[in-house]
DNA sequence: ATAATTGCAAAGTCTTTGCAGTTTG
DNA sequence: CAAACTGCAAAGACTTTGCAATTAT
């Protein structure tokens, strides 16, 4: 199975983006850059900010922020909220849900096939689309399971 | 576990916060009592504490935010994280589950039942136990979808 | 009495926004 | 060049915390 470099699958989101009509600057190239580069990983957008300050420590916290967000709307990202506050972002293309511990705050994933029949039931059921590329459960990992057998 | 009859649910709640060695106080009694009307349904922080004011003015946001954490720690109460920060906050034996749609903000209810084989599969092939009473996931709903066959 | 609880105000976290200057296409 | 994008600073939503006064047991 061929796997796209980093760099490749950047320069076909910038094109994307670019013939959206959306421009194409240092600080969005560095922000696609990592989240290619997180490839699948949970990222907040501190993690992101941080990341895009590598290459480039000018750019601000809320640029990165109106980036997200105008990458959300062309489609290319997405993000979830894990819990108290705090959103993680990926690329739209990532198919994997999370399973968040409450006890250590590990991140399990689980590819989307785990859930698919679920998403089936309640689309029949209750005429409700699950987000199909990614949301959080939360619950006990095993390490924490056990460690603290029962609550 | 034992459902009461005559005794109305607020007063169990409280005796058992006492049985722990809590303190009741007006307050207490008022949020306790907030949280047994919204009975299943989803009510944030701001909601509880427009409630309780509604009996008692003085008692401070804070106060709810603190009792709240009191009542979790007790494990009569839980909360899940609906999308963008804000959380809401129930019962711990109300069994259901939340479908939050992205675009209208609706929020659809699943009894346990729907979930339960999904629980199982995490639970045997990855070791992580969801949380038993209430969680979220995101999607679009019926409406919605109908509206905007396509995205 | 005495330790838990409260109100208040202030701070903390995460995210958004108005604006004037800069850059892209 | 015009529209889009940016940094900055300030505000906004939601929640937490330090403290002295109050209150339940």
């Amino acid at each position: 199975m061929w796997k796209p470099r980093g760099v490749d699958r950047t320069s076909v989101i910038l094109q994307q983006l670019r013939s959206d009509g959306t421009r194409i600057t240092a600080a969005r190239r560095a922000l696609v850059t990592a989240l290619v580069d997180a490839d699948g990983h949970h990222v907040t957008a501190d993690d992101l900010v941080e990341t895009v300050h590598r290459s480039i420590p000018a750019v601000h916290r809320s640029t990165v922020y109106r980036t997200l967000e105008a990458l959300e709307q062309a489609g290319v990202v997405e993000h979830v909220h894990l819990g108290h506050g705090r959103a993680v972002y990926h690329l739209s293309d990532d198919r994997h849900h999370h399973l968040v511990c409450e006890r250590c705050g590990a991140v399990v994933e689980v590819p989307e096939a785990v859930v698919a029949p679920l998403r089936e039931q309640l689309a029949v059921g209750y005429g409700f689309v699950v987000n199909g590329r990614h949301f959080a459960l939360p619950g006990v990992c095993r390490a924490c399971a056990a460690l603290i057998p029962a609550d």
